[in-house]
DNA sequence: TACATTTACATAACTAGTTATATAATTAAT
DNA sequence: ATTAATTATATAACTAGTTATGTAAATGTA
């Protein structure tokens, strides 16, 4: 198969899937050659409950993996083949009691060889290969139960679209974005305040003339995100770090988190020893994001904002 | 999942099919993640259709391992989706002739990057894990290819099973069972002759006590095999081998094969230094059983049988 | 004790594939 | 130039699973 190889590993799920279908195919000749009139599909169900005679359906399921329903359809399928029957029990009447017929009782004695045999003929396949695919599937099963396929490949995505992300000093084309992308989250979860237009409307006068920062994320050359260092004459803090805003079109790229860092950076460049900011709780990512990026909660300093709820701070070492 | 434990490699499919079931749920979320409105069982058919411009439906199936039907279905999902569409062209008309529209050109160039993403979140996979699991399936299709599952437990099964049989000398006992399974399958193909009818009366006297013998197949202590090795005094030959019989309830259990071995042993240890024997063509299990034993073909010596139209002969080395 | 919740199972409708078979277009053979 | 065989695709019916949902019995709780 050509394809596997051009497509690369993405294609794990159909070279699976074939793998399957081709394993399946010769189960169901092999119940043939031991001349049992046996289903595949029926296997599991009917060895656990060969195995263990009291367990309920819902338990099989559990036990084998399946679905409660697909059970439930193998079960019936076996006691209109004559290998299992209901038993009447006085017990729980929700629960259906079941046993293996006579008829089912032989067919698990040929199974006892039948298994020993597959078991022998897997077992040299694994000696004559460089790789055990029992023990890799064994291990797959581990390790994606650790962590799911979804997040790995999701980690992937936002490691190599950061790559692609470019923070840049803000320049005086950045203007509008600086304020679009800030007026866009505030006014969706706030209102839009007076403290808001002045720093927005003015970010030479209000920021960077007195002494501030102001850095833009680059996605393909477009401003996708913003934050800014405000200069603090009159408090304990050097700086706070504020009107941090990143377009929902490229969320997911670990913008804010890039911005931080650099905003952070540019912090101590200037000698910054304390930095301070404020939010509201609402904003879980961007609460999240804070403590990623070392800041704590304080309490009781006065702001501007009716918005603020929640108060942090990051002591640069 | 006990269930695998218990059961041991007999398990492989199942395990196979629960992997391929956590694959591909994950794998639609992924398509979620990367905005595609995408489902993932289109993709072999999308990408192979993106590679190769200018291929038919049956070739995609045989490219990536698809019934055509598959194909053929998957194909009008994605015309009905927008992906790809028919275009008119004067050649074979029992073709379609597919190319993907500018909505599937954009979908295929965000696969490029989705497509590099899995990749390093599977070979991430690859290096956390002792056991190779892509470099598995690719060895172990190769192994199927060469081998089916099939045939290796066929084999496997008949190892086990000869183990099983016990090859012992004749005993009056087993005088009618000598009678009876030769009988079985010389009326089931030709007619009983009156040589038969001397021999399998009276091993006694025809075989036994001029010099010759007859060996039994064991089967759960019941006998479902003979063969007599008689000896010709007015002949080049020093031994026959013949009257091998081996009951159909029996076959596939290297009977046959053991019992010749065994026969050819004796004749040995007897001081034999050519043996002989007659036998029909349409009887191929057989011929293809005394060309493994050794046996070659001669000609032109005469024979009591009229059902005989092949004769072969061994050298004792 | 009555009512809400949970449990055990069944049923229906769906999914992603399959095989078997039909049909139209093309190619090969007489 | 027919006719037969082959090829390319479509369609129908099936398979082995799934999820969503319904129902009766058992259990928990006010």
């Amino acid at each position: 198969m050509e394809f596997f190889n051009k497509v690369g590993k993405a294609a794990l799920g159909s070279r699976l899937r074939l793998m399957t279908a081709a394993i399946t195919d010769d189960a169901s000749k092999i119940y043939e050659l031991y001349g049992v009139e046996f289903v595949p599909k029926w296997f599991p169900v009917f060895y656990t409950l060969a195995e263990e005679r009291e367990i309920t359906i819902t338990e099989i399921a559990l036990e084998i993996g399946h679905s409660q329903p697909s059970v439930s359809k193998i079960m019936r399928e076996l006691i209109a083949a004559g290998l299992v029957e209901e038993i009447e029990k006085a017990d729980d009447k929700r629960k259906n009691n079941i046993i293996l017929t006579p008829k089912g009782v032989a067919i698990s004695q040929v199974f006892k060889h039948q298994l020993q045999d597959i078991d022998v003929a897997i077992e040299e396949m694994i000696l004559q290969s460089k790789h055990n695919l029992w023990a890799a599937l064994e291990e797959w099963e581990f390790l994606l139960s650790q962590k799911s396929l979804l997040k790995r490949v999701s980690e992937q995505k936002k490691k190599r679209e950061s790559k692609d992300v470019e923070i840049t000093a803000y320049k005086p084309q950045y203007k509008q974005a600086f304020k679009e992308l800030n007026v866009e989250w505030i006014s969706k979860y706030f209102e839009m305040e007076e403290a808001d237009y002045k720093a927005l409307d003015n970010p030479e006068d209000y920021i960077l003339n007195k002494g501030g920062k102001i850095l833009v994320a680059l996605y393909d050359n477009e401003p996708v995100g913003v934050c800014a260092l405000i200069k603090m004459n009159d408090s304990e803090y050097d700086f706070e770090m504020a009107k941090m805003a990143v377009s929902p079109k490229a969320q997911g790229k670990n913008i804010g988190y890039l911005l931080g860092k650099e905003i952070l950076k540019t912090a101590k460049e200037m000698g910054a020893k304390k930095v301070y900011l404020e939010s509201n709780t609402i904003l879980k990512p961007a609460i999240n994001l804070y403590y990623k990026l070392g800041f704590e909660k304080v309490f009781g300093l006065s702001t501007p904002y009716k918005r603020c709820n929640i108060q942090m701070e990051l002591i640069i070492e």
